[in-house]
DNA sequence: GCCAACGTTGGC
DNA sequence: GCCAACGTTGGC
């Protein structure tokens, strides 16, 4: 088996943050309506590894770990007419969406913020800053490393 | 297939 | 709440 690939996911923590994931222990990672995030999603194993990033956040930044627990699978919301995510185009046989599941890992010691993610020279290739707009974002292992580092000093 | 208009994300 | 960035939609 491969090694797990690294990831950062993005969340709104007034919408559910890192101490949401500690509370339900899993949580089905739905309406994700981008394509290319969609699609870092249908690549994901059981095991990857996840950043939890709260956006929209004071301070935004880098909360807590997540491992997928569940690969991609159609996202329901896409089928319910009464859901913010309600996508006309799919149907049960040709879903549009899917989604991961996610299981809570651990909380970082300390958020790492935003401009602390931008202060470091090591991270300034990362594609949180190129491609600001989307949610789901494949991490390198050094990146990790550095993050995770940053959060224990 | 181009591109203007529009909608959404997310930092501030 | 504002607005820049940028992905998506739809007219042609």
């Amino acid at each position: 088996m491969s090694a797990p690939s690294l990831w950062l996911m993005k969340s709104e923590p007034d919408v559910f943050g890192i101490d949401d994931l500690a509370r339900k222990k899993t949580e089905g990672w739905n309406g994700v309506r981008n394509y290319e995030a969609r699609n870092f999603m249908k690549s994901m194993k059981v095991g990857d590894k996840v950043l939890f990033y709260h956006s929209n956040a004071k301070p935004s930044g880098v909360a807590g770990i997540a491992e997928v627990s569940r690969t991609a699978y159609p996202d329901p919301t896409q089928f319910d007419p009464k859901s913010d995510y309600f996508e006309p185009r799919a149907t049960p046989a040709a879903p549009v969406w899917f989604q991961v599941d996610l299981r809570f890992v651990s909380k970082l010691p300390r958020l790492v913020p935003l401009d602390e993610l931008r202060g470091t020279p090591a991270l300034a290739d990362m594609a949180l800053f190129k491609r600001s707009r989307l949610s789901v974002i494949p991490v390198t292992a050094l990146e990790w490393k550095i993050i995770t580092g940053l959060a224990k000093s």
